[in-house]
DNA sequence: TCAAGACGTGAGTGACCACTCACAAGATGG
DNA sequence: CCATCTTGTGAGTGGTCACTCACGTCTTGA
């Protein structure tokens, strides 16, 4: 029973602590609960790190980890733009059921109670993504696959801002709450809805272009 | 020195409250440091709030009420759809420079810290925009002023998403930190650039339309 | 096989903080 | 002007929790 810990055992910390952090927050969370549900003692936990917060930032490290994976599936393959959008979106849908938790981590950190890491995680989580789309979108730009009238930095933003909406409205507790007041309370039994209208908003942000309002006023003229 | 608590000296504790809960989160906000600054005893704070809850909540109140009148705005006049949506955008950008605080005790309460009030808070504060925003897509929809294929409820859910995450770039720290990632160091100096580039993307996802596609259509017919 | 070092244990400690209560200082009114 | 009531005061209390350290247990290598 009293043996080094396994890699095994280490991963068990860190879940446990990662789901005790993303129900209860940085400050709620309790260390000597967390190590008694991990199975070991406060001590050994304090010889792994140096206090709390840096056990937090390892949860949080493990739980960005998985999140970007999601990301880096978006840069492979060559399909267009809104094909990739899609199946990001499904993909959010996917991991935010299995893993409510690493998403809750993310949420954690955006909320006042990391402030003094606020800078330092920002540039760490927001930077690649902030690039991967702000490129995609110049290049889908070029190649007037998308219309030519934006800003491609705003676009991405705008397009992260409502990625990241829809993660926090699958996993968090008031978000949840607020997509179902929105949507009904059987919003979560219809990912395919959800996903056809996000897609419908996104891929109409992105590709009505001139070409097209000037053919409108043409239209009106006939009429 | 020693009188009773004028309407004044009520204000200033709220407050004192809205800015250290909103710096700090509510737990890590301290009931005798609020006191100290707000120029009061403890004993008297807890003679008017049963305990750090009620007082937080009481809080909360105060920094919403403030919030909804943005949204009340919106409800009235008799513009169309995209003029009023400028107009929040502006409010927006407004209010989030004068009041960051209000902001952030909206977000304090999206992230789990105040977890036990979540699903009647958001009943609360989403009830009503949820409730402004469909019904006037759906009248705009009848109206023809914007495009006829979509859901009405999920609309109004994106467009409140990316309206919130707007706020909360302006307010919280990470994601300011986020907004100066995605758009560079000074976007704070550019509200003109914002308004027009979140007006680009709203406005398209909601006006383009079957008619449009349908002509795209023929075009690429024609060619 | 056993000594010495490595590692894990968990009761204990001190700091912090929500909340109380015995008291003090005004207000009221006769 | 004093008795009584109302209201504010802030040192104190009890509980919680991050973190430590003296000890016990395992491992290693000679």
């Amino acid at each position: 029973m009293l043996k080094k810990l396994t890699e095994e055992q280490k991963s068990v910390i860190l879940e446990t602590g990662i789901a005790e952090f993303a129900e209860k927050g940085l400050n709620q969370a309790n260390i000597n609960v967390i190590a008694k549900k991990a199975g070991i003692s406060v001590g050994v936990l304090y010889k792994y790190y140096k206090d709390k917060d840096a056990f937090f930032l390892a949860c949080l490290r493990r739980s960005l980890d998985f999140l970007e994976a999601i990301i880096a599936d978006f840069m492979n393959g060559e399909e267009k733009m809104l094909a990739r959008v899609a199946k990001m979106i499904r993909a959010l849908q996917y991991y935010s059921r299995l893993h409510p938790n690493y998403v809750n981590m993310y949420n954690e950190i955006t909320s006042g109670s990391s402030k003094k890491y606020a800078p330092m995680l920002a540039r760490q989580i927001e930077g690649v993504s902030a690039k991967v789309y702000t490129e995609f979108i110049t290049k889908a730009k070029e190649n007037s696959d998308i219309r030519s009238d934006i800003n491609p930095m705003m676009f991405a933003f705008f397009f992260d801002n409502l990625l990241m909406m829809m993660h926090f409205s699958y996993c968090s507790e008031y978000y949840r709450e607020r997509f179902k007041i929105y949507c009904g309370e059987d919003v979560f039994d219809n990912d395919a809805l959800i996903e056809s209208e996000l897609l419908k908003f996104i891929e109409s942000a992105f590709t009505i272009d001139q070409s097209a309002i000037v053919h409108k006023g043409q239209m009106d003229i006939k009429s």
